[in-house]
DNA sequence: AATATGCGCAACCGCTCCGTG
DNA sequence: ACACGGAGCGGTTGCGCATAT
Protein backbone atom coordinates (compact mmCIF):
# COMPACT_ATOMS: atom_id res chain seq x y z
CA UNK A 1 0.00 0.00 0.00
CA UNK A 2 1.27 3.63 -0.02
CA UNK A 3 2.96 3.39 3.37
CA UNK A 4 6.14 5.09 3.77
CA UNK A 5 9.27 2.80 4.75
CA UNK A 6 10.43 3.36 8.01
CA UNK A 7 13.88 4.44 7.03
CA UNK A 8 15.58 5.50 3.86
CA UNK A 9 16.54 2.11 2.55
CA UNK A 10 19.03 3.41 -0.57
CA UNK A 11 21.37 5.30 2.60
CA UNK A 12 21.25 2.35 5.01
CA UNK A 13 23.68 -1.10 5.44
CA UNK A 14 22.19 -4.20 6.04
CA UNK A 15 23.51 -7.60 6.74
CA UNK A 16 25.90 -8.16 9.65
CA UNK A 17 26.45 -5.79 12.27
CA UNK A 18 30.49 -4.96 12.67
CA UNK A 19 32.17 -4.02 15.60
CA UNK A 20 32.23 0.03 15.41
CA UNK A 21 28.52 -0.12 14.66
CA UNK A 22 28.01 -2.03 17.78
CA UNK A 23 30.17 -0.22 20.04
CA UNK A 24 28.24 3.24 18.64
CA UNK A 25 25.12 1.56 19.71
CA UNK A 26 26.30 0.80 22.77
CA UNK A 27 27.74 3.99 23.57
CA UNK A 28 25.05 6.04 22.42
CA UNK A 29 22.39 4.19 24.85
CA UNK A 30 24.38 4.23 27.50
CA UNK A 31 24.50 7.74 27.13
CA UNK A 32 21.23 8.57 26.01
CA UNK A 33 18.92 5.65 26.70
CA UNK A 34 16.35 3.77 24.66
CA UNK A 35 14.67 7.07 23.06
CA UNK A 36 13.35 7.17 19.60
CA UNK A 37 14.36 4.31 17.37
CA UNK A 38 13.70 6.06 14.15
CA UNK A 39 15.98 8.83 15.21
CA UNK A 40 18.76 7.17 16.78
CA UNK A 41 20.82 6.02 14.04
CA UNK A 42 20.97 9.31 12.90
CA UNK A 43 21.57 10.51 16.43
CA UNK A 44 24.36 7.58 17.01
CA UNK A 45 25.86 8.36 13.59
CA UNK A 46 24.58 5.07 12.18
CA UNK A 47 23.53 3.82 8.94
CA UNK A 48 21.04 1.78 9.96
CA UNK A 49 17.28 1.79 10.13
CA UNK A 50 15.92 2.58 13.53
CA UNK A 51 14.02 -0.87 13.87
CA UNK A 52 17.85 -2.79 12.41
CA UNK A 53 19.03 -0.88 15.58
CA UNK A 54 16.43 -1.82 17.67
CA UNK A 55 16.91 -5.66 17.29
CA UNK A 56 19.92 -5.80 17.41
CA UNK A 57 19.90 -3.63 21.01
CA UNK A 58 17.36 -6.46 22.23
CA UNK A 59 18.69 -9.20 20.66
CA UNK A 60 22.30 -9.17 21.25
CA UNK A 61 23.76 -6.01 22.95
CA UNK A 62 21.62 -5.49 25.88
CA UNK A 63 23.93 -5.80 28.97
CA UNK A 64 21.43 -8.11 30.83
CA UNK A 65 21.59 -10.97 28.10
CA UNK A 66 21.98 -14.40 29.35
CA UNK A 67 23.32 -16.11 25.94
CA UNK A 68 24.37 -19.09 26.20
CA UNK A 69 22.58 -22.98 26.38
CA UNK A 70 19.10 -23.38 27.50
CA UNK A 71 18.78 -25.09 30.43
CA UNK A 72 16.24 -27.99 30.94
CA UNK A 73 14.08 -25.74 33.33
CA UNK A 74 13.94 -23.47 30.66
CA UNK A 75 13.31 -26.14 27.96
CA UNK A 76 10.08 -26.92 30.40
CA UNK A 77 8.92 -23.41 30.85
CA UNK A 78 9.22 -22.54 26.79
CA UNK A 79 7.00 -25.72 26.43
CA UNK A 80 4.93 -25.03 28.94
CA UNK A 81 3.97 -21.21 28.12
CA UNK A 82 4.29 -22.24 24.47
CA UNK A 83 1.07 -24.44 25.20
CA UNK A 84 -0.80 -21.81 26.75
CA UNK A 85 0.32 -18.85 24.59
CA UNK A 86 1.10 -20.10 21.00
CA UNK A 87 4.11 -18.68 19.31
CA UNK A 88 3.56 -15.32 21.76
CA UNK A 89 7.74 -15.23 21.33
CA UNK A 90 7.44 -11.92 23.27
CA UNK A 91 5.35 -13.27 25.79
CA UNK A 92 7.55 -15.88 26.51
CA UNK A 93 10.41 -14.00 26.72
CA UNK A 94 8.95 -12.18 29.07
CA UNK A 95 9.02 -14.97 31.58
CA UNK A 96 12.51 -16.34 30.82
CA UNK A 97 14.83 -13.42 31.89
CA UNK A 98 17.85 -12.76 30.18
CA UNK A 99 16.13 -14.11 26.88
CA UNK A 100 14.91 -12.74 24.05
CA UNK A 101 11.55 -13.65 21.35
CA UNK A 102 14.06 -14.01 18.70
CA UNK A 103 16.08 -16.25 20.38
CA UNK A 104 13.49 -18.15 22.10
CA UNK A 105 11.68 -18.36 18.45
CA UNK A 106 14.95 -20.05 16.83
CA UNK A 107 15.49 -22.22 19.55
CA UNK A 108 11.90 -23.56 19.38
CA UNK A 109 12.20 -24.30 15.99
CA UNK A 110 15.34 -25.51 16.11
CA UNK A 111 15.55 -27.62 19.29
CA UNK A 112 12.20 -28.23 21.26
CA UNK A 113 9.75 -28.88 17.81
CA UNK A 114 12.03 -31.45 16.83
CA UNK A 115 12.21 -32.87 20.64
CA UNK A 116 8.28 -32.56 20.80
CA UNK A 117 7.65 -34.56 17.44
CA UNK A 118 10.60 -37.27 19.02
CA UNK A 119 8.58 -37.83 21.81
CA UNK A 120 5.22 -37.76 19.56
CA UNK A 121 3.84 -34.59 20.39
CA UNK A 122 2.71 -32.37 17.43
CA UNK A 123 4.51 -29.35 18.44
CA UNK A 124 1.47 -26.97 17.14
CA UNK A 125 -1.78 -28.42 19.27
CA UNK A 126 0.82 -30.13 21.72
CA UNK A 127 -1.57 -33.04 21.64
CA UNK A 128 -0.44 -36.75 21.07
CA UNK A 129 0.46 -37.23 17.53
CA UNK A 130 -1.84 -40.05 16.51
CA UNK A 131 0.79 -42.19 15.21
CA UNK A 132 4.23 -41.49 15.85
CA UNK A 133 6.32 -40.29 13.13
CA UNK A 134 8.48 -42.05 11.33
CA UNK A 135 11.78 -40.14 12.57
CA UNK A 136 10.58 -39.94 16.03
CA UNK A 137 14.86 -40.66 16.29
CA UNK A 138 14.85 -37.09 15.92
CA UNK A 139 16.10 -35.81 12.40
CA UNK A 140 12.84 -34.25 10.14
CA UNK A 141 13.38 -35.67 7.19
CA UNK A 142 14.01 -33.50 4.17
CA UNK A 143 15.39 -29.75 3.91
CA UNK A 144 15.17 -27.31 7.31
CA UNK A 145 12.52 -25.55 5.17
CA UNK A 146 10.06 -28.07 5.35
CA UNK A 147 9.95 -27.87 9.05
CA UNK A 148 9.26 -24.37 9.03
CA UNK A 149 6.96 -24.27 6.57
CA UNK A 150 4.97 -26.37 9.17
CA UNK A 151 5.10 -24.24 11.96
CA UNK A 152 4.65 -21.36 9.85
CA UNK A 153 1.38 -21.72 8.60
CA UNK A 154 -2.45 -21.38 9.78
CA UNK A 155 -2.05 -19.41 13.25
CA UNK A 156 0.40 -17.16 11.58
CA UNK A 157 -1.58 -13.98 11.14
CA UNK A 158 -2.68 -11.63 13.54
CA UNK A 159 -4.42 -13.21 16.58
CA UNK A 160 -3.45 -16.69 18.95
CA UNK A 161 -4.54 -19.53 16.70
CA UNK A 162 -3.52 -22.00 18.77
CA UNK A 163 -5.19 -24.81 20.36
CA UNK A 164 -5.00 -22.28 23.90
CA UNK A 165 -8.78 -21.88 24.18
CA UNK A 166 -9.27 -25.34 25.60
CA UNK A 167 -5.69 -26.19 26.86
CA UNK A 168 -5.36 -23.81 28.93
CA UNK A 169 -7.65 -24.58 31.14
CA UNK A 170 -5.98 -27.87 32.30
CA UNK A 171 -2.72 -27.07 32.87
CA UNK A 172 -2.80 -28.46 36.77
CA UNK A 173 -3.92 -25.23 37.56
CA UNK A 174 -0.70 -22.90 36.65
CA UNK A 175 -2.15 -19.66 36.55
CA UNK A 176 -0.29 -17.44 34.66
CA UNK A 177 -0.10 -13.49 34.95
CA UNK A 178 -0.27 -12.78 31.29
CA UNK A 179 0.47 -8.93 31.61
CA UNK A 180 3.46 -7.67 30.05
CA UNK A 181 6.25 -7.03 32.69
CA UNK A 182 9.99 -6.53 31.82
CA UNK A 183 12.31 -9.72 31.60
CA UNK A 184 13.75 -9.43 34.97
CA UNK A 185 12.23 -10.40 38.32
CA UNK A 186 12.10 -13.48 38.96
CA UNK A 187 15.16 -15.44 39.76
CA UNK A 188 13.79 -18.87 39.09
CA UNK A 189 11.59 -18.51 36.30
CA UNK A 190 9.76 -21.52 36.64
CA UNK A 191 8.82 -20.58 40.35
CA UNK A 192 8.20 -17.30 39.29
CA UNK A 193 5.42 -18.61 36.91
CA UNK A 194 3.85 -21.11 39.68
CA UNK A 195 4.14 -18.61 41.57
CA UNK A 196 1.87 -16.16 39.59
C1' DA B 1 41.15 -33.70 1.12
C1' DA B 2 37.26 -32.03 -1.23
C1' DT B 3 32.48 -31.61 -1.65
C1' DA B 4 27.71 -31.93 -0.18
C1' DT B 5 24.34 -31.48 3.23
C1' DG B 6 22.34 -30.01 7.46
C1' DC B 7 22.00 -26.92 11.40
C1' DG B 8 21.75 -22.78 14.04
C1' DC B 9 21.99 -17.95 14.58
C1' DA B 10 21.41 -13.25 13.23
C1' DA B 11 18.97 -10.16 10.64
C1' DC B 12 15.27 -8.45 7.49
C1' DC B 13 10.45 -7.83 6.01
C1' DG B 14 5.80 -6.90 6.40
C1' DC B 15 1.91 -6.62 9.30
C1' DT B 16 -0.57 -5.13 13.45
C1' DC B 17 -1.12 -2.52 17.51
C1' DC B 18 -1.15 1.62 20.04
C1' DG B 19 -0.59 6.42 21.09
C1' DT B 20 -1.21 11.12 19.56
C1' DG B 21 -2.98 15.11 17.07
C1' DA C 1 -14.14 9.49 15.49
C1' DC C 2 -10.57 9.30 12.35
C1' DA C 3 -5.98 9.36 10.30
C1' DC C 4 -1.20 9.08 10.81
C1' DG C 5 3.22 7.67 12.52
C1' DG C 6 6.16 4.95 15.41
C1' DA C 7 7.13 0.80 17.89
C1' DG C 8 6.79 -3.97 18.43
C1' DC C 9 5.95 -8.69 16.94
C1' DG C 10 6.09 -12.93 14.34
C1' DG C 11 7.50 -15.21 10.18
C1' DT C 12 10.97 -15.92 6.93
C1' DT C 13 15.47 -15.83 4.83
C1' DG C 14 20.57 -15.74 4.30
C1' DC C 15 24.95 -16.98 5.72
C1' DG C 16 28.57 -19.26 8.14
C1' DC C 17 29.98 -23.33 10.57
C1' DA C 18 29.93 -28.30 11.55
C1' DT C 19 29.37 -32.85 10.18
C1' DA C 20 28.81 -36.57 6.89
C1' DT C 21 29.99 -38.74 2.57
Amino acid sequence: MGRSPCCEKAHTNKGAWTKEEDQRLVAYIRAHGEGCWRSLPKAAGLLRCGKSCRLRWINYLRPDLKRGNFTEEEDDLIITLHQILGNKWSLIAGRLPGRTDNEIKNYWNTHIKRKLLARGIDPKTHRQLISAPATATGAPSGGRREGQQAAASPQSSGGAGHSSDDDSASLGGIDLNLSLSPPSQPSSPVAAVVAN
